[in-house]
DNA sequence: TACTATGCTCGTACGCTGTACGATAGTCAA
DNA sequence: TTGACTATCGTACAGCGTACGAGCATAGTA
């Protein structure tokens, strides 16, 4: 019977496809439509079942933000460190955008799990490799991720993911909220916006490329 | 009545207070803690009553992250504007530390309310009068909200404020979850606070000051 | 003064939530 | 055959947001 489990693909739970299968009803839903019972039934289920699995929902919540940090690129190990944390920070803000409520989920949640710490691992080897100080690295480290995070924090706000969309109903829907005479410099900002287009992964790049400069100093200090 | 209700200090109640009273109860029992029932006890009313005040919870919530706003100290006109946006920048990191469930309720939160506007105008304002182009100031502003918000979310997550309580528990805590011969880098890294200290207001300004002085460039950039 | 309208308060009830508890059935070792 | 163990889940409970409508005080009008 257990070995059916491991093999079967429909039949027979366990805490893998427990957690896996409520990140893909997060996704569809949102974290509001994420209950036991709800994520029971889409396993076939009964809502206790999901017991024998994860002591409480918070701890599948703790599991579902570590399937995420599984899912980010680790930094590459042949390229210079600039593009390597590039390359995983471009690689966090697309899983962060394709799972929305997950940034919501890190307020919370105070010990990181495993695939949390194995990336912090590799991206503070990165650093070290590239010449960092320890203190330097988790200066680095830290404002990376701060970055990264307020980023998806910011975008989640918004009610557009794209430039299409943003240009869609940014004329409709912004510019009158925001009237000349009482808002003045933010009228201009959002005109001048829906003029030259608003491309959220340009501005990650923008305000990235930024902070990585920023920090290219910090590698010759101690 | 009427007039009774606006004077009066404890009887009568006011969308006002309702919002007051909800934020002092999120801020003592965390966001999990504030239900309406819980918030019209606190208010020696009936739950239902709240309803006259705010249509919803949700509505509840969104007045309560304007009060949030509003506690945050617009950008001093009179300085250049590094310094007026490193105060406003210190204010909001001090205001959302004192208030730290409200980090977590931006995210679900889309539309801006009156003082989250007249905020973002200031600002907008002070990076224009500063020199920057409409697409820069842009930029700047976007940039400053992401660190600031980000910072607050990752701070959020430590189980620790100030740089005493760090140090109390980092050695006890901390360094046994990242034993040397799995996570050599972050061991090496944590062992490496402990014994330098780590505060996170200080690393606030660090990072603060670092994105200042790579926006600076901007201001004569088109 | 009598009647109505309006503003405000709140009791009750409904459908939902997380989950404690205990019953049940299947599997395996002795 | 027995007993232990694993996995499943039905039932129940306290708590949630809130729809509905009853009850009351006050203000305005006739």
């Amino acid at each position: 019977m257990r070995k059916q489990r491991q093999v079967a693909s429909d039949a027979g739970l366990s805490k893998q496809r427990v957690v896996v299968e409520a990140v893909l009803l997060a996704d569809r839903e949102g974290v509001d439509g994420l209950s036991m019972r709800r994520l029971a039934g889409a396993l076939g289920a009964g809502a206790m079942s999901l017991y024998h699995y994860v002591a409480s929902k918070e701890e599948l919540l703790d599991a579902m933000i570590d399937v995420v940090f599984e899912e980010i690129e680790l930094p590459p190990e042949e390229t210079d460190w600039q593009s390597a944390m590039r390359r995983r920070a471009v690689s966090a803000r697309q899983v962060l955008a394709r799972h929305p409520w997950a940034i919501g989920l890190m307020e919370s949640r105070t010990s990181p799990g495993p695939a949390h710490l194995r990336h912090r691992e590799a991206v503070t080897a990165c650093l070290r490799r590239a010449g960092f100080s320890v203190l330097m690295a988790t200066h680095a480290n830290w404002l990376l991720d701060v970055y990264v995070y307020g980023f998806a924090l910011q975008a989640a706000n918004l009610p557009f993911d794209t430039a299409d969309e943003f240009a869609d109903m940014a004329e409709d829907v912004f510019l009158p909220q925001l009237p000349p005479d009482e808002f003045p410099y933010l009228n201009e900002s959002a005109a001048a916006l829906v003029a030259a287009g608003y491309d959220p992964a340009e501005e990650f790049i923008f305000g990235l490329d930024l902070v990585l400069a920023a920090l290219e100093p910090l590698r010759a200090s101690a």
